[in-house]
DNA sequence: GTGATCTGGTAAAGCGTTTAACCGAGCGCC
DNA sequence: GGCGCTCGGTTAAACGCTTTACCAGATCAC
């Protein structure tokens, strides 16, 4: 792999010459650039990011540390991340902690080794930011997506997921419900946590009281929006609609009602954060709490550059990302002598379900 | 940010020492090497692995191109990769071409700057390889993944597509069918090839005659599953089941076949290239040639990392991984008689249609 | 014509490591 | 007691670049 210095030489220039042509820091002649460009083609020389790391103390690499990519949600924040990052020249050094702090751990280490220049950063759940913070202490900018690292002072871009969970829950209970279950996810997570504020703000608006047998407290993962989904649908609980807190745990309760027979929503409707898009295709569809993941990820990376390159000062502040609620097929109205009203009401309508009889 | 000069200092010794105890490439006193370890400590030292790669001329970055990160079958496989790389002190570097060459080209040569000691590669088709040529050439190691580039000789991690169409269209054939259309990818993609391929050797080996007219070449998108759903659809053609090329087409397909009022597996039966995993949630849960994602990042990873450090050496070869027929409830028994009897065949049965009244 | 200014180029230091070469002290051995 | 080893440590060069300071020659004002 040629240098710098062969390239100087083919081109009868010094290495200081060769620099200031690939980087443009200043002016030449017509034929010195000339000759630099074509040893370089001939060459096919690229210069060495690391070398000029070193040098300029400064890399071009942002780490991006998520939990799992592959649940649907990360990926539309990694492209948006990513995209805006590219433009800018940057690059996305992405790894997965499958939400172990352990883990978390040493990618960060790995990735301060690296000397990335910024963190994105959707931290796992615990109680010792130690290494946030000496992170931080060591100038290393970072912005959190998705969640807070609580005690740790940065730029965070988060949903506002009160506000979102609220919009979703009055929608049902303007849709005639009164009991209204939740599966929540681990309610340590501030995620959680918000979420069920936001359930029991839109229940106290409308008046109704929040009965602690209509909570049940999951883990974002699948099997335990299956698991409490059996529980729920099992006990004589007179809930008429569900809001689920994300959109796997959905998946798991649909799981649930299918295997007791309870049909969605016919016996009850379903409201759920997390938008998974494939599920557009099958029924029922959800009506959802939409979280715009592109944008999150590529307005965390551009506060992250503005950071890096000092274009954006001052004390770290938190952007609050409004979800949209899109309304579907499987919240109905109730009582379900209503359900024909309420149908004209949904933006996006079924037109004939996929496994039920084509004509009835 | 501390160096290794000022642990040295603070730790009484000569640089070379403390590299020495970091790397543990020499011996030292116990006495010594607890005075560096408590400097590194209480400096919060991390060593900078980019004057670290200079020196060794070697980093430890993989770069990760894939066409689009957002399509669920990527996840997977950067998951393998990531999981198998991390375990051997290797960093994933990951971007995404979107499928256009304009954006492949450029994100390798920002990946070749920072001399990355390989690269995974899913390339997005063209008839120009010479930048990946030029890679090569300049010694890195590049494994292909998922698609070969076409000319370029590597090492590669594909998937028996040939094998997989051909079961699946065999099993189809077993439950009765003999008009089988097939919706492809791009046929200028080798993939897509390869799946029509094993299609017509399992038509043939029933001795049923290959017909244009039930061929339908899509792109591997969505809009195309769907276009061309509405095509097969409209048009009289006598299909009792369509094997489709991948996942995301078949999303399409569905809704035509919902809006053109033709149910699966009663009017039609379906079988489909890629698991979707969610689906297994919906109806119809589709009967899925399954790809090993993660299995096929992780036999990747380590190929390129046994390269890399001269583990593997000889002439390039492809590992064909043969992909899972699972039979779900999407392709059914023709004639619609025998439905009952297919049924006692499937691994997954469902219990009950969700949608459809709970009890008849 | 002469000193000042500008222009296009170069020399060289330094970024933070690794590592080959070196070196002195202690030690066992005849 | 002198020889050769081993052991534990150090010195210093090098990796490929950026960038400051410098320089020689051309240009210019007067």
């Amino acid at each position: 792999m040629p240098t710098i210095v062969e390239v100087a030489k083919r081109a009868g220039v010094s290495i200081a010459t060769v620099s200031h042509v690939i980087r443009g820091t200043k002016r030449v002649t017509r034929d010195v650039e000339e000759r630099v460009r074509t040893a370089i083609r001939e060459l096919d020389y690229f210069p060495n990011e690391i070398a000029r790391s070193l040098k300029v103390a400064q890399t071009r690499m942002l780490g991006m540390v998520l939990p799992d990519i592959t649940n649907p949600f990360f990926p539309e924040i990694i492209r948006g991340a990513e995209d805006t990052a590219f433009e800018r020249g940057y690059f996305l050094v992405t790894a997965n902690t499958d939400e172990q702090i352990g883990r978390e751990r040493r990618i960060v280490a790995a990735l301060r080794s690296y000397r990335v220049a910024g963190m994105l950063l959707a931290s796992a759940p615990s109680n010792d930011a130690s290494h946030i913070l000496r992170l931080i202490a060591s100038g290393v900018s970072v912005v959190c997506l998705d969640r807070h690292v609580p005690g740790v002072p940065t730029d965070a871009v988060l949903l506002d997921n009160v506000r979102g969970a609220r919009e979703c829950v009055r929608h049902l209970i303007q849709f005639g419900h009164r009991s209204i279950a939740i599966i929540t996810g681990h309610l340590k997570t501030q995620t959680a946590q918000e979420r069920l504020q936001g359930y029991e703000e839109a229940l106290r608006e409308a008046d109704i009281p929040v009965a602690g047998k209509l909570i049940f407290e999951g883990d974002f993962r699948e099997e335990s929006g299956y698991q409490l989904g059996r529980q729920l649908l099992e006990r004589p609980t007179e809930a008429t609609a569900v809001f689920v807190c994300n959109g796997v745990m959905t998946l798991g309760l649909l799981k649930a009602m299918e295997i007791e027979g309870v049909r969605c929503p016919e016996d009850l409707s379903l409201a759920t954060f997390d938008d998974l898009t494939i599920d557009r295709t099958f029924h029922p569809h959800l009506t959802a709490v939409v979280q715009p993941g592109y944008e999150m990820g590529a307005r965390a990376a551009t506060i992250l550059m503005d950071r890096i390159e000092g274009k954006m000062t001052g004390p770290p502040n938190s952007l609050r990302i409004v979800p949209t609620l899109v309304l579907r097929e499987s919240s109905a109205m109730y009582p379900k002598a209503a359900m024909g009203r309420a149908r004209g009401r949904r933006p996006a309508v079924a037109q004939r379900p996929l496994t039920a009889p084509a004509k009835q």
